[in-house]
DNA sequence: GAAATCATGTAAGCTGTTACATGATTGA
DNA sequence: TCAATCATGTAACAGCTTACATGATTTC
């Protein structure tokens, strides 16, 4: 139940709506990723398990209504913190791609990562441009502020990860053969 | 149904047993990761849709048995490199983990990350084991050996980065508060 | 002959994706 | 007033994890 913390974990600093956290962990998420459908049902969830409850005066309606994390919700994610946390799954579509070279050619595997290298020099750039507005100097942030940065760092680091990857790849998937030395 | 793909791939070069395909995708798996269950499910089911066929003459039992990819499964790969290939979903603990900084104290934070640099380090050591020992000049590899081995590098750079984050991560939380300048 | 590990599975339940749906609000 | 996007959902199904099970072979 993972989903439930990573949205307790968002909501830490401020009160959120459902459609703004769908949209934090939409395709741009850096740290999770999930479709609104998951966020509107792990909310109904967390609220009536008491872990989250409507920031606002109640009103009938639950359009555009802010929850915040509750006591509850804060010692959930406390015992959550102390258990040990594995590693991430992986499950590379494009690493898999890689083990194909000799069904496809050299020259559209390069192709395609080329492709998805614009993609992460994308999200880099926007993840870049996050770190420089809403972030001063690091020895001025506080816990909560530092504990976002050192997460959108982990990000960043990612994204060029590939690049680069992405980078060499695409060199020597390139380079001509045979004129070696 | 990626997973069958991720099969698939991996045993183009060579049959392969399913044990050992589990060991493949097993924890130090780099580019998919799948528990003996999914890949024994997964096998079935491409045999039966006849992608793959035992690659020893036929005995009663499933034991110990390679399968090798058929020409149907080399063709549904080929289409399906075709596809345009989805960025790989994120879902990552310990970036979640950094979000709660304010409720866990820096100290906690920063030795839950150097745990986990240590799980990076050691599969950075097996991959440049095998990079160094199978691997030889890279411009002496053929197509199918240059795919494993830019899959492998790929490996080798998602761990490496995790290493160098952990680093940038723990320096942040574990430096002296007060002495800026 | 006991322990380890090799080798393969079943089943329940949870997580996540895909397809579809619907009404409200905003801006041209 | 029309299109876009805001905002929230339901339902079916596919994928994955967890718990449990079982027999064979190897090694000490």
């Amino acid at each position: 139940m993972a989903l439930a913390h990573a949205i307790l974990a968002s909501i830490l600093d401020k009160p959120t709506t459902g459609y703004d956290l769908a949209k934090r962990f939409g395709t741009d998420g850096y740290f999770w990723r999930a479709s609104h459908q998951q966020i509107y049902g792990e909310l109904k969830r967390l609220e009536q398990a008491g872990m989250i409850e409507p920031a606002t005066p109640i009103t009938g309606s639950r359009r555009n209504r802010p929850v915040a994390i509750t006591d509850a919700g804060r010692e959930l994610l406390i015992e959550w913190i102390d258990e040990p946390t594995a590693p991430a799954s992986i499950k590379e579509d494009l690493l898999v791609k890689c083990l194909t070279l000799g069904l496809v050619s050299r020259f559209e595997l390069a192709e395609q990562i080329a492709e998805r290298r614009t993609h992460h020099q994308e999200r880099l750039s926007r993840y870049q441009a996050t770190a420089a507005h809403s972030f001063g100097h690091v020895s001025d942030l506080d816990d909560t502020r530092l504990g976002q940065y050192l997460a959108l760092i982990g990000g960043i680091s990612y994204e060029r990860q590939w690049i680069s990857w992405a980078d060499t790849a695409i060199g020597l998937l390139t380079k001509q053969v045979g004129n070696a030395q």
